[in-house]
DNA sequence: AGCTATTTATAACG
DNA sequence: TCGTTATAAATAGCT
């Protein structure tokens, strides 16, 4: 394309045949890009180098996500997913394993952005590139927080379970103190604790 | 790349975004596989249409292959991710400051984010752009996070606190009632709680 | 890495 | 979809 047509058979000297991969490979993954934001087409392209570096590009979500589909899509002519996936956890144990893929799908979507970002000849994101990275923050944002919230609202309300026993165990050998004083006839018991027996209200306020 | 120069975003008119996609996918193919020929690179690329049809390429063997190549190889080359900047409190108020501003900084990021996604005309971003936007969404998510798990140790701290009190208290009462009992000598007390003065293990696992 | 002279790809149109 | 053509992009050969 420049200079002199270039035959279609591999490039002998090995150092042209080096410049030429690193140009032509970041021409590739630019021509993917714009196709599909041009297109609205989803993409997945990997290269692997003769010495076997690989150089990936996935358009939309990550190459996982993207594979999963391929294998789908490329089985059975099998009806396509609209939704990527809808997530519902019947249990805790379902609910941890979520969110491990949910972090792991965000480590990808950042891992994405730095590529977008310093990757070989891709200067510009797109606003579609943008809207998939957002969706990725914001449903990791949401996974984390939920996940987190859950486990220690569970925490607090053992030990609130466990603060009703004791105070109702308090309270009744309080009683029973005074009841066996009564009827021993003795003098009321006298302590010389330096804790309250009865807790003051603001250790109740958060 | 022809009579006009082309705007990087989808093209609106669905019959020129067809026929961009049928020339540009064919465009695609061809080049990945002069890559593949000329640089001796194994090339997996597939294509959704924005309708679900698949196109594909591999240029060394099947498809299947390539992606267990794939994936054999991306795990390997797992890129680190960046830690985000730990946070050190001496106490509550100095939390409660790094919160506040750490609002602020994220209002900020978001406005940022909002702009560079919904500004004016602004369909590219710099090099320099896309840093700051990276480092504020990171810390975006890390002092959610942070946040709520802060609030919910605290609460869970207090709570802890009162157990501790509460356990003293009930033991001292216990231990209280045996000495009354034994300096009368009385029969034991007995009772007919339904609930138990010693809290049994397992209410303390959670 | 940059820099051109060329070749290629392709947008608009028929 | 297919062909034509004017132009934008990509890039081979150098430095």
């Amino acid at each position: 394309m420049a200079r002199g047509k270039v035959q279609m058979k591999r490039v002998e000297n090995p150092v042209h045949r080096q410049v030429t991969f690193c140009k032509r490979r970041a021409g590739l993954l630019k021509k993917a890009k714009e196709l599909s934001v041009l297109c609205d087409a989803d993409i997945g392209l990997f290269i692997f180098s003769a010495h076997g570096k690989l150089y990936e590009l996935a358009t939309k979500g990550t190459m996982q996500g993207l594979i999963e589909r391929y294998l789908k899509s490329s089985r059975g002519a099998q009806t396509e997913q609209p939704t990527p996936k809808e997530m519902q956890a019947t249990d805790a144990k379902d609910e941890i394993n979520m969110l491990k893929q949910e972090i792991e799908t965000l480590q990808k979507g950042l891992s994405h952005f730095g590529r977008y970002m310093f990757g070989g000849g891709a200067e510009t994101m797109t606003l579609d590139e943008l809207l998939v990275l957002e969706k990725h923050l914001e449903l990791w944002i949401y996974n984390i927080r939920s996940a987190k919230m859950d486990i220690m609202f569970q925490e607090i309300n053992v030990l609130r379970n466990k603060e009703g026993i004791l105070t109702a165990a308090n309270k009744f050998l309080q009683d029973k103190i005074e009841e066996n004083t009564v009827i021993a006839n003795f003098e009321p018991v006298t302590t010389n604790i330096d804790f309250p027996l009865i807790i003051p209200d603001h250790i109740f306020q958060i």
